[in-house]
DNA sequence: ATAATCAGTTACAAATAGTAAGTAGATGGA
DNA sequence: TCCATCTACTTACTATTTGTAACTGATTAT
């Protein structure tokens, strides 16, 4: 008997979704651009982690990178159409950890 | 100046959701218990893995495993209440992908 | 005895992530 | 002119995570 098959899109979005630093990317790019030492503060993701996630986004048509050539020059990442309509998933990811994750689940519980 | 923190609770819930393999599991059982075998068939992950991941998710209160004492042994891994209230989620990322992903920016395509 | 079934586990190689130092291009000051 | 500064990345290296495939243990049918 076969078994159910997952539907190729849903898996497509959990394999973006479902990557390490990727939603918070999204997340922090959510309500305005940012520019990437903005991003590595704000996450706490690496230089060459962030670098190589953007690129993988701009490639995926999620995210846009605008350089405005000031002194020193100054890029902006933000999210294109697809990208925003990320924004359901995010509030639904929101919701339920506001209602489900205890602060003893935290990150910063654990120090 | 201080830059914008995330909320805690929503990096918790990211950091579940943003492990490769968790959304596919969850989304699995969503409908129904599964066995382990089940498991691995429908997503094609390793048992190496899903046992890992399976005890993480039980550990946080997502999953529950019950083992039914037939012969050969059953066991059977469903959704906790607060495993399951995950559905919205899951809703908006299927609606997302749906709305968001070509076909070729699927895996099948890719053969 | 032997084999079969299920639910894992183990050992090891391959891929990915994390860390810290370095590069590039533009400008401004000594 | 030479050095320092500011961003936005890269590079080289180590550590952790993932993937693969073979193996274990309990139970029962042949």
């Amino acid at each position: 008997m076969k078994s159910q098959e997952i539907c190729p899109r849903f898996e497509a979005a959990i394999s973006l979704l479902g990557q390490r630093w990727t939603g918070l990317i999204i997340h922090q790019l959510m309500d305005e651009p940012k520019r990437f030492g903005q991003l590595t503060e704000e996450i706490g993701i690496s230089g060459r982690l962030l670098s190589e996630r953007l690129k993988n986004l701009e490639g995926d048509g999620l995210v846009e990178r605008t350089v405005h050539p000031e002194t020193p020059v100054r890029i902006e990442y933000s999210l294109t159409e697809k990208g925003a309509s990320l924004q359901p998933v995010m509030k639904e990811i929101e919701r339920w950890s506001q209602n489900w994750i205890e602060p003893a689940e935290t990150a910063e519980s654990t120090s």
